[in-house]
DNA sequence: GCAAAAGTGTTGTCCTTACACCCATGC
DNA sequence: GCATGGGTGTAAGGACAACACTTTTGC
């Protein structure tokens, strides 16, 4: 009886030396964007600098800077964000990456987006030093590289998740009026919540922790102040199954 | 009157050469991986690829390429499914970036992960030509690279999504029972539903096309065929709007 | 007292769920 | 005739949308 030859479904010898193969892959330059999300004076605000190309003089740029050797991406993002605001321990998420060859005058720069949120409040104090500042989304016009574009995509995302995530909370103080609230909600959506059906909404979610305490220095009858109960939120997160489109 | 000096923001001067600007950022390989999902015999697959790296011998991997200079990043993942599948006109969606420095053992490369749903059915010719086969999901084990992660994350992405639009159909064929849409929705979410409810729900919404053929060939009673109406969602697109967490 | 916002309930509609029986076909 | 899945209706409960008036505070 004959021995048959095997079959090997791999036609190809198998690669010894992982090292050598990576090597011999092309390579870009990567970066990472921050799209840094504030809330004040009821507005929907974003983090940005003047670009520092000639090119795009005068005009508003993502708070990025190029991936570090084995730097994690989110590690990347969240270095930004500390030598930018000051901060740690923010909310940032990826929203995803953006590679078209020529988003970047310089040659093709592969950049990956980030959304981070935090409240304006308490993060001022270290951007007065920087050459950043706060801008309206709405009158966000021209912005350099494909800028535009990936803050136009992290809004969506932001519309889309503070829906479905308690992200919100991250744009305002620590204790907020339901008042504040439906201000952020409306902001982001670009709608207007009936007033009783939204506190009945938030109410009957029971997640909101009265702390007895009230608003100050308003001009009209101050409400109350809540915290969001993050514990308890987590405790019974919702198993989401609905076919709805 | 003398001259103020100008209140330049920008302490720094601006950059005239964005190349030399670009050519001085770290450089890294950059791959695009595709998670491509199909469904057979009431099973959700994956399309897989024995790694051509001695160290995950027999070990599953995803159908993944370089980025070649100047291609988009979603072309480079239409790229690869064609030469893997012969398919065209398919769907496929970024979901992520996958970046950390360890991910391969040939040193870091980042990673762009795709997702891209067919039907079996029409594809199988192309595969047999190939190293490549479909995995079910629930059999699948190990993998190479961090690959086991990156299908964990696209299949809850497929979850979420299948419940938000109209993905499943293009796991399907283009006329389908009613039977296997809701095989579909059971073996992605992992759920039993309700048939009568199920039902309902789809003629609710009006998106079916009755297409007046029975399915053949089944071994008890037939049920009707029926098409997405693809052009009907288009034009009533649900705008969402609910906040739910 | 007036401006400004806080706070509160009810009703109707729609959507979701739970649940059981007869029908058509292949074998 | 039996096994397999196709096809259908109803009732109850829960969520959401629409809607107006009284209360509290600062000025």
């Amino acid at each position: 009886m004959k021995n048959l030859p095997i079959d090997d479904t791999h036609s190809n010898p198998l690669i010894q030396d992982a090292k050598a193969l990576v090597q011999s892959y092309p390579k870009v330059p990567l970066t990472v964007d921050c799209v840094i999300f504030g809330f004040e004076e009821n507005k929907l605000k974003i983090l940005l600098i003047k670009s520092d190309l000639e090119q795009y003089k005068g005009k508003f740029s993502l708070l990025g800077d190029f991936v570090q050797d084995n730097e994690e991406l989110d590690d990347a993002a969240y270095r930004i964000l500390k030598q930018r605001t000051g901060m740690e321990n923010v909310y940032l998420d990826q929203v995803r990456a953006f590679g078209n060859p020529a988003r970047h005058p310089g040659g093709r720069v592969i950049t990956i987006a980030y959304c981070s949120l935090l409240n304006i409040q308490h993060h001022s104090l270290n951007i007065h030093e920087n050459e950043i500042e706060w801008v309206s989304l709405e009158s966000l016009t021209e912005m350099a590289f494909d800028h535009q574009n990936i803050v136009n995509v992290c809004y969506s995302w932001l519309q889309k998740k503070i829906q479905e995530h308690p992200l919100g909370f991250n744009l305002l103080p620590d204790k907020f009026s339901l008042r504040e609230l439906q201000n952020l909600y409306e902001a982001i959506l670009g709608i207007t919540l009936d007033r009783r059906n939204f506190r009945k909404k938030f109410a009957s979610m029971d997640l909101l922790i009265d702390t007895n305490e009230m608003e100050q220095d308003v001009s009209h009858r101050p409400g109350k102040l809540y915290q969001f109960d993050y514990h308890k939120y987590e405790k019974n997160k919702r198993k989401w199954v609905g076919i709805d489109f």
